[in-house]
DNA sequence: TTTTGAGTTGTTCGA
DNA sequence: GTCGAACAACTCAAA
């Protein structure tokens, strides 16, 4: 009776290097491949609709490499623990395989899981398919988390080497049965947008699956790679990974990354430096980073790590909010930073600082407006990464920011889009304007204005707020906040 | 226990 | 145009 094994697919959707189902192949028992769409979702808050849009094309993807394996890929709705019970009723479910997840509640969500089910003899296995090392491995010399990235990093390097990454499975053996107990078809979780399809966009961008991950790997190990630790500031230039979301589904795991970077330069198929290496790796020290803090802290996306901040004075000003989600406040580099993220899901990270410093100082609008925003508009949202970087610009973070850095964003732009080439790729109406004035164009000639079309105010916004006053009002804020502590 | 050195990502001012 | 200093003070991690 007891002979069948239930391996669920969480933020894994990939057969190549993942442990869990290795495991549950190992275990020679026919599999139940499931996916459960939680309904409520644990910790309370859905998905975004970028997010869903990608999960929807990740898991057709996954469908179709498990049935060209000679298996089937089941789509769930619901509570994961009556989902289970059912399964374990109707078709004999001895083992339950998954890997692990590291927000608290999915944590507490996950341990009161196989509690029960070994409670009832079952066995119940999990894993670590998305880290290079657990959070809980990773200490001081006096067993505490590190709060500090670098001190961080160099202890995780201790821990271990990052192991090499598995080979998919060959073969995956169904479970013969005519039908799997509440299982329904995918479009049946309604994760695309019907009216308005907004995501033409997003979809010319991106190519969701394990495939599309292996693809994006390579591209960016020959052309992005070298001078990585240079050029990932760019948003001009074809320089970063653009990984993010392919690793938020695990559609490509973290050691395979790794390995794979390390590798292209010793096989020399790229011509990159040991320094490019070096940068592009402890990026992916910072992704491990926020999963340290998520894991660690009671509740990272809302509550400040540092409680001071819970008495700033933020400021709440829709109008203003509207126009800085839209790409309209007259920065023509936040502009076009919002308008990509708009159109594509995605944020080049540099832009995504400049952006979020934006909102947080120039506005002083909380930091939560913004990560609920890109929590909705991004496809690689998550609950570490993206509430950790909020509050690294915020200060309200982990290592904490000098309160004086606000970004600039007419230096920003010139500094790291000289040309104004991604100035002029999301916004359009400035893209006749000379480089010169492209980052201020309130600062152009008039001759310039009307020879590029612009006429401030209406074809192109002016500033919603001065930069000057925004920032010494931000400064006072800060200096409040500190005063008040 | 106390001390010490260090800390992703910036801006502005003045020489 | 370029460069160094000032912008403060605090927390963390390790010696």
């Amino acid at each position: 009776m007891s002979d069948a094994a239930l391996l669920l697919f969480r933020d894994d959707l990939r057969l190549t290097d993942n442990p869990a189902l290795t495991a549950a192949v190992a275990s020679k028992k026919p599999l139940i491949l499931a996916y459960i769409y939680e309904e409520p979702p644990t910790g309370g808050r859905p998905l975004g609709a970028a997010v869903n849009w990608w999960l929807h094309h990740s898991l057709t993807s996954l469908a179709q490499s498990i049935a060209s394996r000679g298996s089937m890929l089941h789509i769930f709705k619901g509570d994961p623990a009556k989902i289970i019970d059912r399964l374990i009723a109707d078709h004999g479910v001895g083992s339950i395989f998954w890997n692990r997840r590291y927000h608290p509640s999915h944590v507490a969500a996950d341990t009161a899981l196989k509690a029960s089910y070994e409670a009832k003899g079952l066995t119940v296995k999990s894993f670590n398919g998305s880290l290079m090392r657990e959070p809980w491995e990773v200490k001081s010399k006096i067993g505490n988390p590190m709060k500090v990235f670098t001190p961080f990093w160099r202890a995780s390097q201790l821990v271990n080497e990052v192991a090499s990454p598995e080979p998919a499975p060959k073969k995956l053996i169904p479970l013969q049965t005519t039908k799997i107990s509440g299982a329904i078809p995918l479009k049946n979780l309604h994760l695309l947008p019907t009216k308005p399809d907004w995501a033409t966009g997003i979809k010319a961008e991106w190519t969701p699956g394990e495939a599309g991950a292996l693809e994006r790997l390579n591209a960016f190990l020959e052309v992005g790679f070298k001078g990585y630790a240079e050029d990932r500031n760019r948003p001009d230039r074809p320089s970063t990974s653009r990984l993010s979301p392919h690793l938020r589904f695990g559609e490509i795991s973290i050691k395979q990354v790794w390995h794979a970077a390390d590798i292209a330069i010793k096989t020399r198929k790229s011509k990159a430096s040991s320094e490019d290496l070096r940068v592009f790796q402890s990026e992916l020290g910072w992704r491990e980073f926020a999963h340290h803090l998520l894991f660690h802290e009671k509740d990272l996306t809302r509550t400040n790590v540092q409680r001071g901040f819970d008495a700033f004075p933020w400021r709440s000003d829709e109008k203003l909010f509207k126009a800085w989600s839209r790409g309209m406040t007259g920065y023509p580099i936040v502009d076009a930073g919002m308008r990509e993220l708009w159109q594509t899901g995605f944020m080049h990270n540099r832009v995504r600082m400049i952006v979020a410093s934006f909102l947080i100082k120039h506005l002083l609008i909380d930091w939560r407006r913004g990560e609920d925003w890109f929590w909705d508009t991004l496809v690689d949202a998550d609950v570490a990464n993206n509430p950790a970087s909020w509050q690294w610009v915020a200060g309200s973070g982990a290592d904490a920011a000098p309160y004086y850095r606000i970004f600039n964003p007419m230096l920003q732009g010139e500094k790291f889009d000289p040309d104004g080439v991604y100035v002029r790729r999301y916004v359009p109406e400035l893209a006749k304007l000379p480089a010169r004035s492209i980052h201020a164009p309130w600062t152009a000639k008039p001759i310039e204005l009307e020879l590029a079309g612009v006429v401030l105010g209406k074809t192109y916004p002016k500033p919603i707020v001065d930069h000057e006053a925004a920032r010494a009002r931000a400064l006072a804020a800060y200096k409040s906040l500190k005063e008040s502590a």
